[in-house]
DNA sequence: TGTCACGCAACTAACAAAGTTGCGATATAT
DNA sequence: ATATATCGCAACTTTGTTAGTTGCGTGACA
């Protein structure tokens, strides 16, 4: 895959979710349409899950599915869920050495947060439903 | 360095030719301050002048220097202008196999399209002069 | 003409992410 | 009970991207 194959990779599977919600889907039936394998679903599910978007039963016949309706899922819920932080680095920073470096720092990963939380806002506006 | 360490790098170029715009710099006085080496400034800095962002002159006191007033210089600019593309990914898409996940993959696409916009017109709200 | 600077291409190194494998835990069917 | 199907997790390997390095060419200026 590529970049941002993750978050790719998420909103297609709740996409598909959505579609038919009450069908509980195998990481492995999710990996072969993705066309990866199910260890990564599961590594890119995980997040997910925790976050408390969809649910994963053991066993025969267990699988993922939604925890709730696709209606009540942002795109800002994914991206938070998987962590994801595409415009601010994170937060281990390097330490500028001259002053004007230190508060030019600053000013920039401050400004850069910004834009990361309007990201943010930008994309809960948008549902899974809506995709 | 880490992630998103292109446009950090840029932006505190930028940043601190905005303070004292008349002075040239050179890759390597650059490159000392940000802690990497010259060629990965001129790498960074390349595309920025092609952009028309800055300039750069060769032989003895050559060196880089803003192009234009850093009133004038969005984030934007240096965002498009390194060809960053955070949320959509690049043109290279799979093409998938299924029909439904054909669809769905336009829907993706053109929703991580829109908010790929939304950003660059967020970064455009701010000017290098602002930092 | 020598030095200083960028421009560029090729190579190497470091790191991150995907992919793989193996094993354990758990739930269900028979 | 036992077999089977599934997730959970950890360790390892592979692959891809990016930074870093080196070398050489070009242009400008003293």
């Amino acid at each position: 895959m590529k970049r941002n194959s993750r978050l790719s990779l998420a909103l297609h599977t709740l996409s598909h979710m959505a579609v038919d919600q009450n069908k509980i889907r195998t990481s492995a039936d999710i990996a072969e349409h993705a066309g990866t394998n199910p260890v990564v679903v599961r590594r890119v599910l995980g997040p997910l899950r925790e976050a408390g978007l969809l649910t994963s039963e053991k066993g025969h016949a267990g699988g993922w599915k939604l925890a709730r309706s696709p209606k009540n899922i942002t795109l800002a819920d994914v991206y938070t869920a998987l962590n994801e932080r595409l415009v601010a680095g994170d937060a281990a920073n390097e330490v500028p050495s001259c002053s004007i470096e230190h508060s030019l720092h600053k000013r920039v990963s401050s400004v850069l947060a910004e834009i990361e939380q309007s990201l943010i806002q930008k994309l809960g506006e948008t549902s899974i439903s809506d995709v």
